[in-house]
DNA sequence: CATGAATGAGAATTCATTCAT
DNA sequence: AATGAATGAATTCTCATTCAT
């Protein structure tokens, strides 16, 4: 019986994906639990057995994606290495983990704003965190090569909306380009990180481009 | 005639101005119509006299975010100047219309990937007008000064994203921080703009910020 | 301005008429009067205004059809002639009367069970008279040629019902067969007549058919 | 198991039952879905739970009403026996069912003629299936009786309407008349035969009345 | 673990009607 | 006579959740 008597995995996984898949897809208010039941393939009544209700279910996903991409930011951040490779390597990683998981970054975005009191905590931690990561390992180097004045509440937002942008249109963008291949997700990488180390008119040090995954030159 | 009797403008406004503001609040499917109702002093009946549906109402608030928004990139993306005040020019303009309305880019932004086919038109239009700007108005100067061949797929998605970040997070970072004055949105401005000019690394060229709003002064 | 500006005849008679088609269609409880309005050409508040309530509208319509359909009865039920004659003339007369005001019909009988209580007593009064027609100028002489004890409360309805049952299927049978000729209504005159004087089987006397309305043809 | 706490047989039963009587008493658009509720001693929203919708509840009793009708027909239409006995003994056996279930057959006349595209289908296929019976098994036989033609798109409103039209008018004659016993049922089966068979001057052969259900008479 | 039944609150929408202009 | 706005009640249906089995 242990054995998946339904499709894939155990019953309580099967509707964390399908609830991270129909979350994205339709919004968190606007799916139904017999639709989420009927989509991991479960009796309505085993998912309030599981998780409690609805809105555990979407402070699971959060926390998920929080924690997630805050210990990738903090991994990336405190390495021991110059700045302009740290903030490369970043932009990789969190690229990497939003392509793996693009339901679940559009649901931590596409929530994110609401203004729900018992996951407001939730997001605010989140926001609090990366900001200290950035204030901690990487602003007052910033500081120093922009000359700027640099605010991690206006940094923090700005590099992850430009990360993540593509994965907040990408549905839309999909039905007019068709889907994304390797080159795609390539080309994408190399753009952001890019316009996050020198922009579109900076003058951009010599050698080859730090972010390009393809040919099999280093990083370096 | 009819002395406003209750709140502000005409009935029809006041239920427009209420959604905005409920429905980036809690989002689209989260706000009923008897809130909303109450919201915008109306009686619930009128809500659907006015505007037919619930749905006729985000159609129209999408319509007038993708409209005003494309109308703002058109005119600045447009204009007979170089391209590096082209782009200053548009962010700048950009930032001014998501801050006199920052409800309505919550609303387009979180309800932007929700996949309700009888709006899904208005989204696609919106990102084909305003790939299709940059690609007649800026790619090919900018694929020339940065050597990277430039998808508009690619780059559309990760200006915006920059540039409306900020409203995404505002709400949780508002939390945090307390309000925005003036002086952030001037440094928010110039943070984005140079992120997007030179980026973290860029060497920006000597001369003024340009998009320093402040005195005359430098920024030290 | 007197003058027709609309469609048709005056605002009051398109509303009943209008009225008529729409509840024979959809049936009066669920016809809305925004329908009404729109169908009628007419702005909704002059629906009241006109006609007080929507259930008055019924009311009237009702009442035409008891009022034209007793005085029909009435009319041949007591005129100076044969049984045969009689009832050969009635049948014929309701036909006629019918097949102009088909609709009329249909809500008369469609809407004749239905109990509300403000309605009853028009209903109640137009079988008692009736009923009162074939006692006082039928019944007696048709028990001496039946050899039956013959009651009101079954002939009455039995005729009616056979009478009128073609416009109470008439709307799916046209979806069947196609529209309704003058030959279709001749047949149906005919059959209708025989049915009600031989029957099946009663042997019919000699002579022509007393209700054969085409050129003078006998049967054959 | 669980011994019916609430009223009768179970739920799902009690519901349809009340839907029949309330539809027949009110009509089926003026019966709320609260009022239908109350009357089935069952939770509002049990009703969508077990029927979906008030259309299917419509539909199964509209289901019901013609499946079983027109196996009766079939079943007496198609016996091995001669003509006027068939026609006799369909009579009786629709006479039956009707006084059975008046409900069920006000319901699907009084909301026959509506025009419900969702509905439709199930009455055009009544209509043929009840036409193709007569064709098959009466008409040919019939015609040569009478020495007419005889269309069943005629015949069959004809037969149904007369042998139904109690039922329809019932809820206002009994206002009138008081309750229908036993007696006034085979006066009613007396009459209709008699009047389909010979009609009202037809001569009727010697021998009993061959629809007389009292005394001990036999049939034949 | 799993299920079908059950519930009360709430969803969006439409209703017939009224009223000031 | 005519209209657009307004209203409160009612509409059907769905919601997340609970519970006995």
């Amino acid at each position: 019986m242990k054995e998946e008597d339904k499709t894939g995995p155990d019953p309580k996984k099967r509707i964390m994906d399908a609830a991270i898949r129909l979350f994205a897809a339709r919004g968190y208010a606007a799916t139904g639990m017999r639709e989420l039941a009927s989509a991991a393939q479960v009796n309505l009544a085993m998912i309030n057995y599981y998780y409690g209700s609805k809105r555990k279910i979407l402070e699971m996903i959060l926390d998920e994606f929080f924690t997630r991409h805050t210990a990738i930011i903090a991994e990336n951040l405190t390495a021991d290495i110059g700045p302009e490779e740290k903030l490369s390597r970043t932009i990789g990683a969190e690229l990497a983990f939003f392509r793996e998981n693009p339901d679940l970054v559009l649901v931590a975005l596409t929530e994110f704003p609401v203004d729900e009191p018992e996951i407001v905590e939730y997001k605010a931690d989140y926001v609090r965190r990366v900001m200290a990561l950035m204030v901690e390992n990487a602003l007052p180097l910033l500081e120093e090569t922009t000359g700027m004045r640099l605010r991690p509440e206006i940094l923090g937002p700005a590099l992850i909306g430009m990360i993540s942008s593509h994965f907040v249109f990408r549905p839309v963008v999909e039905k007019l380009i068709g889907g994304f291949d390797d080159e795609f997700y390539n080309d994408l990488k190399k753009t952001i990180t890019r316009l996050l180390m020198y922009g579109l008119f900076g003058k951009c040090p010599d050698g080859p481009d730090p972010a390009d995954d393809s040919e099999g030159a280093p990083d370096a």
